[in-house]
DNA sequence: AACTTGTCAATTTTT
DNA sequence: TTGACAAGTT
């Protein structure tokens, strides 16, 4: 492997001895050729074993990029005739090498043998029945996804249930203790793990048991963890678990993107690395090779008002580029019409669409903007959203799936216990709780006891629950015989999946669509099965399943068109044209974000601050190679108001030599500001 | 099960 | 002001 192409810090990188390592690297200064070079160099030249080092990344999207670049370096080195080394390599998200653990472990963690996980969807479920015991008649005046953002946090902190301390005068914090004991003790209940059990469970495994602790400490001899930025608690302290033998971890991150610490990651694990690993190297990678100059030196400008950061400040040798295009519009519309004529000009130029990208701080922004590319006829692919969630008839078949091969998964039984429709309404799911309860027993047996008429249920209903059984009990038996693609095939036709989803959808080509997820995921089982058989793997593959974002099924990259995505979702890519809009106050820097504690119910622990804002228009800002666009509004509707808007203090931190203004509002009518800060602002709208 | 009506909130969402 | 969501109604 050749080395020579790498500059001086990364070579470092590349080729440190041992120990810890911390690489901090800044935007678009090579940090996944570093990792990538960084396996190869270990496997290749110093004869590590690939099955002793571990990737760690927050993405399987990720995980699958590095093993591809791992596995073209280590075939490009003609040092090894097949690739095959780069597959034994452990490469993957922390949560998957956790439930990794917890397989291999199950034994002396006394989990069952069937157990399931639960993804956000499922966890809901769990909150929503919780809330309506606890706290029936207002149980809808609570947020679950509110309630799970604190359980979240707390066990991240490795807080137990039971010393949950709410807040004073915080409702949600009341309701969360009372919660939180009782979600535990449900998912225990149900043989379910949440995701965030998938980290803090090895890592209480790995304290508690030295026999566990020693095999997995001395499983890898490298660790690398990508992103390190983004680390939880739990998650640093399952790395210092993985290293506790020989201290060889290769951290890389960048503590000025770190943007997910209302998630529970902590930028200050980056700025702690030589606390958390006396001996520690640090390697500053600062060069970068993406943006020009002016561009780069926006973005640092901006990122320099930030003070609890290792500080850094990008540079580059590339020729330098235009000007920063600083643009007012009067209101959205105008703010997206300006930038959907201005795409339209620049690929009348020759720029190709995909060239470009749209950034925004929240998704709602993207509306105008749909509309006006629509209009002006750009093409476009919006990413995020929740298009996943039309993925709920493979969720429906999976959860009849988790039903037949574990029957403690409630939640997954409540879900099709009346779907497709058979006449189960929530008063009889109700009864069969109830008696569930009574006798300590599982709702899947009061299920079967209510199918053969033994509950106080009417016989219509009890006829209904013996077609669930007996759809449930025909799908365990086909699997048995190891086929488990007819298997699936005899459910759907059983409970006649197809014909409810013909009804349901709107369109033929909806209806088709779905009919093809399902066929997709029978396809994926089928091959899973293949390769491993049984029902053990079976189960092994759902849960996988589970922590598989949709993202990385259709994702096509093929087509030439605009990317429309919040400054979260940009995270990691790289643009020659990029647009931020909505550079505004209270947009980024979100409302949010300025007002400390009021009534913020979402987030307990975290202190908002406009630091991570401050990251996040840092991440957008370097997201450009070539030409960058900051726009602003200097009015917008909000909650129904038409109020004036003031630009952003980002905007007002980038050096104004660097930028030139323009202002679409001049042509149509005098320009509307606000505050002093916009004083600034249309002294230059005058000199332009 | 498909409708209407009322209430409430209004970021970001790797797993 | 929109919209999502859920309870109440037919």
């Amino acid at each position: 492997m050749d080395a020579g192409h790498l500059n001086a810090p990364q070579r470092e990188a590349v080729l440190h001895e041992g120990g810890p390592l911390l690489v901090v690297a800044g935007a678009g200064s090579g940090k996944t050729r570093v990792i990538t070079h960084r396996i190869a160099h270990l496997v290749l030249e110093r004869g590590v074993d690939p099955r002793h080092i571990a990737a760690l990344t927050f993405t399987n999207k990720a995980a699958a990029e590095m093993r591809g670049r791992v596995a073209r370096l280590i075939k490009g080195s003609g040092r090894t005739a097949e690739g095959g080394l780069a597959r034994q390599l452990t490469m993957g998200t922390f949560h998957s090498l956790g439930l990794t653990i917890l397989q291999r472990e199950r034994a002396a963690l006394g989990f069952p043998r069937g157990f399931v996980v639960y993804d956000t969807a499922d966890q809901m479920g769990v909150v929503r029945e919780l809330m309506r015991h606890v706290r029936g008649g207002e149980d809808r005046r609570y947020d679950a996804r509110s309630i799970l953002t604190r359980i979240s946090l707390a066990k991240n902190a490795f807080r137990p249930p039971e010393d949950y301390q709410p807040a004073d005068g915080d409702d949600y914090d009341e309701v969360t203790a009372e919660i939180y004991p009782r979600y535990q003790a449900a998912l225990r209940g149900f043989a379910a793990l949440d995701f965030d059990d998938l980290i803090t469970e090895p890592v209480r495994l790995l304290r508690e048991h030295a026999d566990v602790r020693e095999r997995w400490a001395s499983a890898f001899s490298h660790v690398l963890v990508d992103e390190y930025q983004d680390t939880n608690r739990s998650q640093l302290l399952m790395v210092k678990e993985l290293v506790a033998r020989h201290g060889n971890l290769c951290a890389v991150g960048d503590d000025d993107q770190s943007i997910y610490s209302w998630r529970g990651a902590d930028p200050r694990h980056i700025q702690d690395f030589e606390r958390d690993f006396p001996g520690a190297r640090v390697v500053v990678l600062d060069q970068n090779y993406r943006s020009t100059p002016t561009i780069l030196a926006s973005a640092n400008a901006v990122i320099r008002n930030n003070t609890d950061r290792r500080g850094k400040e990008l540079w580059s040798t590339r020729p330098d580029g235009p000007p920063v295009t600083a643009v007012t519009a009067v209101d959205p519309e105008a703010e997206a019409k300006f930038v959907a004529q201005e795409i339209a000009r620049l690929t009348g130029d020759g720029r190709r669409h995909r060239d470009i990208a749209v950034l925004y701080r929240s998704n709602i922004q993207s509306r105008e903007l749909e509309e006006a590319l629509r209009t002006t006829r750009v093409p476009y692919v919006m990413v995020g959203g929740q298009q996943f969630y039309e993925r709920k008839e493979v969720k429906d078949v999976i959860a009849y799936l988790r039903v037949a091969l574990s029957e403690r998964d409630e939640i997954s039984l409540r879900r099709i216990i009346n779907y497709p429709a058979r006449g189960v309404g929530p008063t009889t799911v109700e009864k069969l709780l109830h008696s569930a309860h009574a006798r300590h027993t599982t709702l899947w047996r009061a299920v079967v006891d209510g199918a053969s008429g033994g509950g106080e249920l009417r016989p219509a209903q009890a006829d209904a629950l013996a077609g669930l059984v007996a759809a449930i009990s025909e799908l365990r038996a086909a699997m048995d015989t190891g086929d488990v693609q007819s298997a699936v095939r005899g459910l759907i036709e059983t409970i006649d999946l197809h014909g409810d989803l013909r009804a349901a959808s709107t369109s033929l080509t909806a209806s088709q669509r779905r009919i093809d997820n399902v066929e997709a995921l029978i396809r994926q089982v089928t091959e899973q099965q293949k390769r491993k058989p049984g029902r053990e793997a079976l189960l092994e593959y759902l849960r996988f399943l589970s922590l598989a974002s949709d993202s990385e099924e259709e994702r096509d990259d093929g087509g030439d068109r605009v990317l429309l995505t919040t400054l979260h979702g940009a995270k990691g890519l790289e643009f020659p044209v990029v647009f931020l809009i909505g550079v505004e106050e209270e947009i980024l820097p979100h409302a949010r974000s300025l007002m400390p504690h009021a009534n913020d119910v979402s987030d307990p622990d975290h202190v908002s601050d406009v630091s991570e804002e401050r990251r996040l228009a840092y991440v957008g800002l370097t997201r450009a190679q070539e030409m960058l666009y900051v726009t602003r509004c200097a009015s917008r509707r909000r909650h129904g108001r038409q109020v004036l808007c003031t630009p952003s203090r980002f905007l007002l931190e980038i050096p104004e030599q660097l930028m030139e203004l323009r202002d679409v509002a001049a042509e149509s009518r005098e320009p509307v500001h606000a505050g002093e800060l916009s004083a600034f602002f249309q002294k230059f709208a005058t000199t332009d």
